[in-house]
DNA sequence: CCATTTTTCTAACAAGAATTAGATTATAGC
DNA sequence: GCTATAATCTAATTCTTGTTAGAAAAATGG
């Protein structure tokens, strides 16, 4: 039986069972597959395999292949959603809108080709997912864009955007800016941080000369 | 028989045999389902069904599965070259260059969005297919992103864009803003004009007021 | 109309991959 | 060490889907 019977029973804390350690081992290995090879693609005799198991032990920790892949999506966009917010919140409540949007756009960038397979893994997989699992997992999309429309918003009324343009293309062209370059990104070539700093120059200042 | 011997034999014009159509018809349908389904997600049946025909007749015009969904990539890949180089050819000589980024970010987003369905399809499937296709594709895409290299060199040579800015992380980022609107789109909402001129005043303009 | 060719369908086959049941091994508490 | 439970494996099963061969239908040209 499990040990920390007080953590467990409080909620808090991972429990210490192995199942819950190869849960996420199995998460990450799955997210890497998803994302690199597709829903689709990705055979969950390889993604077992690539953490050492055989496809049949997976269905000890997750129901379906389904429930795998929404399982990668939710956390991913969890963490995504939590990156962003622990940025913003970091910041002091003086520091003017702009610098607030490029903080955004540099933790999203980073997040994505940085710090974790299933954010990029729930990006892409989006559209290739089941419906009733896209459905779901859009829901959250959605509350994750409530935080950017809340930036960009807050920037016009500060009168620190102009206001010829329509706040929801801006920001899915932002988010599409950012989102695209999972695909095109190469550690070997321009690090996030500095293509964060471009996009964010193009996107706040133009690419016009002044 | 084919009739009109001369046409095909010149290869000019398409040929009258009914196949000719209905190879037609296939790719578009073929290009509407590995769009919405991902390259995996589209079965055979499905895209046969679209066009009132059954899976196995398929076979009389593609050798395979993969021969379809290459085929409509590569399509799509030369639509999309195709219509920004009439566009850009269309220009007069003296339009400034600035000019000519916004018409081709118009030109790329009415293909992608309004007119063609395997030029979207070519996008979306370029990191979902087998890699010996997505090799061949890619050749193509390199070419298509060589005018728009060539289209920001011009107008940074010509002093009208800024200079401090990596190029080809620059050039990704527009592709990207563009190319995400494949995903929200929705025909309800701002039309595709209004889209590309929203985004081309953000790319070149930049949000911020000035 | 007939003969030939083109095009499509039917029905079965084959291969791959998800899923499952039961056996087997590891782990934790006593 | 022993026992119960957790975790994993093995091997068979089922399901899905691409593919194919041959029959049928449609079109074409005389």
């Amino acid at each position: 039986m499990a040990s920390s019977s007080v953590d467990t029973v409080l909620g808090i804390g991972p429990t210490d069972r192995k199942a819950e350690l190869t849960r996420e081992r199995i998460l990450d290995a799955a997210a890497r597959a998803f994302r690199d090879r597709g829903y689709a693609g990705a055979r969950l005799a390889d993604i077992a395999a690539s953490i050492g198991m055989k496809a049949g032990s997976l269905y000890y920790h997750f129901d379906s292949r389904e429930a795998l892949v929404e399982a990668v999506m939710v956390r991913g966009l969890g963490r995504a959603h939590a990156a962003l917010e622990r940025r913003l919140a970091a910041l002091t409540s003086d520091t003017p809108p702009l610098a607030r949007i490029e903080a955004a756009i540099e933790t999203h960038l980073t997040e994505v080709l940085h710090d974790s397979d299933s954010v990029s893994a729930s990006i892409k997989l989006i559209w290739q997912v089941p419906a009733d699992i896209r459905d779901r997992v859009l829901a959250g999309h959605r509350a994750y864009g409530a935080i950017w429309t809340r930036l960009l918003r807050e920037a016009r009324a500060a009168g620190a955007l102009r206001a010829d343009l329509d706040l929801s293309v801006t920001r899915m062209a932002i988010l599409g800016a950012l989102n695209w370059a999972v695909d095109w990104y190469k550690p070997g070539g321009a690090s996030p941080r500095r293509i964060a700093r471009d996009i964010a120059q193009m996107v706040l200042g133009g690419l016009a000369t002044r």
